[in-house]
DNA sequence: GCACATCGGTGGCGC
DNA sequence: ACCGATGTGC
């Protein structure tokens, strides 16, 4: 310990006098005292709270150039790390820029897992695995366990490997090996999950494999049975920072301790409000503990925002008070008031659609009086994906440019993934998950048996699949065509492997090593990886699979003609394609592309043509918009109903930060927006269900919110019977925050409609119906009450036919509004 | 082995 | 409603 100290007090002592030299900080003068402070407090653990919109970027950025401009640490002495590869690019180019010079000497900025990946291939054989390991994502992961699962002879159906996946990667985020799982977890996946867990780690090593989880227990395991390899990088990185600390989870709380243990200069930043992942295994526990895990932590709070205006803050503010849990922040600006945030409330998710388009076309031609923006300053931010659906909808109905943000990420798309597995059987020729998925695709009539006959022959001759295969076809074990195809993908990938490295030099007898992982031994390739690429998709069939095959009188007329697409898919897929192989080129070879999208989890943005933009919630963590539009703000889709059972409290809290989350997005107009109506599908009810606005509407500070009138129900202008109808209608929640609402719409003019008293009828008011009433609904019309369940009553519609409808929304036939 | 029909399950999504 | 996984018939 004492050396420890000598060596640092040395360190900085000679290398503060290097700083004193040093030009002065400029970049010091842009922060606020709270950041200045964040950046300048350098040795000890530091906790940085920073509310969204606060600089926390800024901080972190200034503080990383700080310590190298005092010459505190050398760049590659700084450990940095984010949780996505897009904050750590955005991180290198900020320092760089705060340097006036690239941070390309920042090896240690990076993402936890691209960190692991690099650690862990040094020290590989200490978690009995080779360095040049392949990484599995979710599908190998899950195509692996069924394979065990099958093994086990378990049924599937009731226990689907997708549930173990889940239990596994949840031990792994609680840094549990197998023989560490508690007992309380032994029940797991019918009593057999300990037992799976354990032989899926040993496959994994058999195939010199790692799941994402893996990349951090590994080195967690690694650092607490090898203190000699933990000291050795306790000492090398100085410091310590941690990009939103909130979302981290056991494993990886547990790998920064261990590394921070030394000297514990330690900064992490996050926003325990902004804590929404603990579905992924996120522990909000480890931000609000930081003070207990690291004694004499100093705690920054950057409250002032420079985002939003102070309604948009206001509500957000209002919202979150709401959780017990936090750590306490309030935020605030110097901004002008601005618009107070807008609430509506409308018939179904169609309406809200239409009326959020019709919002935007009005705020894009200014008619609102606001300043007119711009599409691409307009977000649609939905907690569901299936939410999107009708928004899309409505967006192409009127050809309103829109981009979904977040979507099905480029590579993760079927072709992609082909492609890939080809790239790395060719690759890394004994990659078994790799030539599983390939070896029949495109077909090659190569079916179950034939795969089994593989298999089998592999195993008897402990042999790689590839290898099997190739006996297996020399042996002629496979017949016929799927033979022949067999020996053609064989003698292509072994064509293939060779052309990754071209003709070899010998440069003396020992630094040849033909591992694969030391490309820059050997000479030129004869052809670019880009051009091996496109080899290798054509000359396997891959790319002629997608591509019509011509009929023989088309073929009788042109013998060469140019093959074109089978169908639409298959032109976006090809497109796919050509857009991978041009992707290659930022790449140096095969080998670096790989290891890119095992890591790599970024949707590509396509053209520059304004767009709204529609996303989840979560996908809107860390961006901002000046306007931003939540609809479907209903208690049970948000919060989310499942949420709120599985976790309770929890849940809850969870779901309300995303509304916080939600809100902050916001610069300069934030809408909110819910529904009466939804279409939904849980368990044997399928069908219309009346929503209740969001418990989260009734935080809204009521000095901080308009209420808009909806348009009418029909289409119709203000004076239609439809609004009265809709206003009526909404007159029936209950809370105490849609009364005040309520008042307030009187406020503005709108006067609440006569007839609501006798039309409107209460929650108490349901056993007021009796079976075989005549009642009134107003999407369904008339009709007769069959049925009556709690709340809800089974109505035979004249029209709609026989649904199932909440009480307060029937009212007697005799109160029909209109 | 492949094309089509049926069934079940269904949240958010990073590396 | 919709996707993916499985089952069925050719």
């Amino acid at each position: 310990m004492s050396s420890f100290d000598e060596n640092d007090a040395f360190e900085s002592a000679s290398l503060s006098a290097r700083a004193m030299a040093a030009r002065p900080m400029p970049y010091l003068d842009d922060l606020n005292p709270a950041q200045r402070e964040a950046v300048e407090r350098l040795d000890g653990p530091v906790l940085m709270l920073a509310g969204a919109g606060t600089g926390k970027t800024k901080a972190l950025t200034t503080r990383i150039a700080h310590l190298l401009s005092t010459g505190r640490a050398r760049p590659n002495e700084i450990l940095a790390v984010t949780f996505t590869n897009k904050a750590a690019r955005e991180m290198k180019e900020r320092v760089g820029r705060l340097l006036g010079q690239p941070a390309e000497g920042m090896p240690w900025l990076g993402t936890f897992h691209s960190i692991c990946v690099k650690l862990l291939r040094r020290h590989a054989e200490l978690a009995g695995l080779k360095s040049n390991f392949t990484i599995l994502d979710t599908d190998d992961q899950l195509r692996l366990l069924k394979q065990l699962v099958q093994a086990a002879n378990i049924d599937d159906k009731r226990w689907p490997a997708r549930m173990l996946a889940g239990i596994i990667d949840d031990w792994k985020n609680r840094a549990l090996t197998p023989d560490k799982v508690p007992a309380a977890d032994a029940g797991a996946y019918n009593n057999k999950g300990v037992d799976l867990y354990a032989q899926y780690q040993t496959r994994l090593r058999e195939l010199n494999a790692v799941d994402f989880g893996d990349l951090l227990l590994h080195m967690v395991t690694i650092f607490r049975t090898h203190p000699d390899v933990l000291e050795q990088y306790q000492r090398w990185f100085r410091y310590i920072l941690v990009d939103e600390y909130q979302d981290t989870n056991i494993a990886q709380y547990l790998w920064l301790r261990l590394l921070a243990g030394g000297h514990k200069n330690i900064c992490c930043v996050g926003d325990d409000d902004q804590s929404i992942y603990g579905w992924r295994g996120a522990e909000v526990g480890n931000i609000l503990r930081f003070e207990k895990d690291f004694p004499g932590a100093h705690v920054v709070r950057l409250e002032q925002n420079y985002r939003s205006t102070p309604h948009i803050l206001a509500a957000a503010s209002n919202v979150i008070r709401g959780n017990e849990s936090r750590l306490g922040k309030e935020l605030w600006t110097d901004k002008p008031e601005g618009e107070k945030v807008r609430l509506i409330g409308h018939w179904d998710a169609e309406e809200e659609a239409r009326w959020i388009c019709e919002e935007i076309d009005a705020m894009r031609s200014g008619t609102r009086g606001m300043r007119p923006f711009e599409l691409n300053e307009i977000a649609i931010m939905v907690r569901a994906t299936h939410q999107m659906k009708v928004l899309e909808d409505r967006f192409l109905k009127i050809g309103m440019p829109y981009r979904v943000i977040g979507g099905v990420p480029f590579y993760r798309r079927l072709e992609i993934r082909d492609a890939i597995a080809y790239f790395r059987v060719v690759v890394s020729p004994d990659n078994d998950l790799a030539f599983e998925r390939i070896v029949n695709t495109p077909k090659r009539s190569l079916g179950e048996k034939a795969q089994q006959t593989i298999q089998r022959t592999a195993r008897d001759h402990g042999v790689s699949l590839l290898q099997g295969a190739r006996i297996a076809a020399e042996q002629g074990l496979i017949k016929g065509k799927g033979g022949a195809a067999l020996r053609e993908l064989v003698d292509g990938l072994a064509r293939w492997n060779a052309m990754t490295r071209g003709p070899r030099i010998e440069i003396d007898d020992d630094s040849v090593i033909d591992n694969g992982a030391e490309p820059a031994r050997y000479g030129d390739p004869e052809v670019s990886h880009i051009e091996l690429a496109q080899i290798i998709l054509d000359e396997s069939g891959y790319t002629e699979s997608y591509l019509k095959p011509l009929s023989d009188e088309e073929l009788k007329l042109d013998p060469s003609p140019p093959r074109r697409p089978r169908d639409h898919e298959a032109a976006g897929r090809l497109e796919n394609l050509k857009e991978l192989v041009n992707h290659l080129g930022e790449f140096e070879n095969l080998q670096g592309f790989l290891e890119h999208v095992s890591l790599v989890m970024d949707n590509e943005q396509d053209n520059d043509e304004p767009k709204v933009s529609i996303m989840t919630l979560h996908a809107a963590k860390g961006l901002e918009f000046p306007a931003v539009f939540l609809p479907g703000w209903e208690d049970g889709l948000f919060p989310s109903q499942r949420s709120m059972d599985e976790t309770g409290l929890k849940g809850l809290e969870e779901e309300r930060r995303l509304a916080y989350v939600g809100i902050t997005r916001a610069e300069e107009v934030c809408t909110i927006s819910f529904a009466s109506n939804r279409l939904i599908f849980s368990g044997d009810f399928k069908g219309w269900q009346s929503m209740l606005p969001s418990r989260f509407i009734d935080e809204l500070p009521e000095d901080h919110v308009e209420v808009l009138t909806p348009p009418g129900l029909y289409g119709g202008g203000h004076s239609a019977p439809g609004i009265e109808t809709h206003a009526a209608q909404a007159n029936v929640y209950n809370s105490p925050g849609w009364k005040r609402m309520q008042a307030r719409q009187g406020q503005y003019g709108m006067s609440q409609p006569r007839e609501s008293r006798n039309t409107v009828i209460d929650a108490t008011a349901v056993a007021s119906f009796a079976l075989g009433e005549r009642v009134f609904h107003q999407k369904f019309g008339y009709g007769e009450v069959i049925a009556i369940e709690g709340d809800k009553v089974e109505v035979a519609f004249e029209k709609a036919g026989t649904k199932k409808v909440v009480a307060r929304f029937l009212s007697a036939k005799d109160d029909v509004p209109f």
